[in-house]
DNA sequence: GCAAAAGTGTTTGGGATACACCCATGC
DNA sequence: GCATGGGTGTATCCCAAACACTTTTGC
């Protein structure tokens, strides 16, 4: 940052991008827009678009994800991080491009339906997507996986009160595998990180579940790692 | 990336900036360079500068690396990863900028001394730097203990053979906390990073020791965990 | 022989894993 | 009474941590 800045700089563009998951039907799924022009007209793409000088990335994702997916992502989400800036010098037709990527997770994500052009996939079964996109998914799913086993990120999944089996079945839908429900019990409960409601949930032709909270509705480090 | 490109768009100033790391006395050093001009003259700075279109993150650090400090960040260094993209709407008082930093580890890494304005510092005593180049030099560090424990990434540290102890002291410097050595040898040796050549280390009045390798140098994911 | 670093095993505690049955409810 | 999901305890294994003395060399 010791250049002298000369006056015949001229930067690449800069776009941001967000990878934003939620839970749907036991599934992880995240946001795509349909893209209505070249390049890539027709295909399947994460909400982003171009970060101008004197917006910071965050305001830019935030405006931009407003305007095309109806989504506030400091309203709508429950947890946002930086994921990845990647160079796409070769990856978009248009030229030398620096995309700053972010991850954002919640739990029903209410997105404009109106235009039809913004839907959710499970990542399980992605459509067709422009630039690199599928792989900027499974990078953050991973970086989602990774988190989850340091972190208390699961809380960004559920909702304020919530049973045990749902707890755990957020984590068997983000780390892709089953657990056991006795172990999964002790350990989390060890972890301190929740804490019993008096209420229960009655729901079907079986005994009522008890409601938990979390302690911490912000991102926090683990002492012990978990799963 | 669906906004149309209408022209009308100018993008911030785009940078790249090295956290280079090195062992220098059993201490973790970091490369500075002193800043001939303002903003910031005379404070110290992480090697950097301004990322011009048609030039990757890469490659605009691998040019702006050698040429302000003589090092190639490709040939002089053992890893390199990006760190984090920080936004320095306010921190640059030039102006909007978004600045992508990068961390690299080696050993032995020379750079150009004939000017004296470029140093090696270590990590525990920094010199007052420009910006807030400190706390990413801090955020570097941690992001680097983190790594230690899921992967090989020490083997950046170190020259091609080495003694269990030179291995040993790597670590408690970048762990910044001493290490069993009986522990330390079998938990090292378990993971089958490393194995034995036939020659020994001798040097001063004692037990020679025996010198290892890795069996890889490129960075690795371990199964299981380390320290 | 003595100083200096290299090298070497065992014990103990805690967390991870594996595993199966009873409980409360609605119908 | 039966189907459905909720809720619970124990035994085993492996890894982590604590801990001290002998070996080999140069001088």
């Amino acid at each position: 940052m010791t250049m002298k800045y000369t006056g015949s700089y001229v930067a690449p563009t800069l776009t941001v991008d967000a990878v934003l998951f939620q839970l749907i039907n036991n599934e992880l799924n995240v946001i795509l827009i349909e893209r209505p022009n070249d390049p890539f007209k027709g295909l399947w793409a994460l909400p982003g678009g171009y970060n101008p000088v004197g917006e910071t990335t965050h305001d830019a994702l935030q405006r931009i994800v407003q305007e095309k997916a109806g989504i506030n992502i400091d309203k709508d989400l429950s947890y946002i991080e930086q994921l990845y800036t990647f160079d796409t010098v070769a990856r978009d037709p248009r030229g030398h491009a620096v995309s700053v990527t972010y991850m954002g997770c919640g739990r029903n994500i209410e997105w404009t339906k109106s235009e039809a052009h913004t839907a959710s996939f499970a990542v399980s079964s992605l459509p067709k997507t422009a630039y690199d996109h599928t792989d900027i998914i499974r990078y953050a799913h991973e970086r989602l996986i990774a988190k989850l086993s340091y972190t208390n990120a699961i809380y960004a999944f559920l909702p304020q009160k919530f049973t045990l089996t749902e707890l755990q079945s957020a984590y068997e839908a983000i780390l892709v595998r089953p657990l056991d429900k006795r172990n999964f019990r002790k350990k989390f409960l060890g972890l301190n990180l929740i804490r019993e409601t008096d209420e229960m949930k009655r729901e079907g032709a079986h005994r009522p579940a008890r409601l938990y909270m979390f302690n911490s509705s912000t991102l926090e480090t683990l002492d012990r790692s978990f799963e």
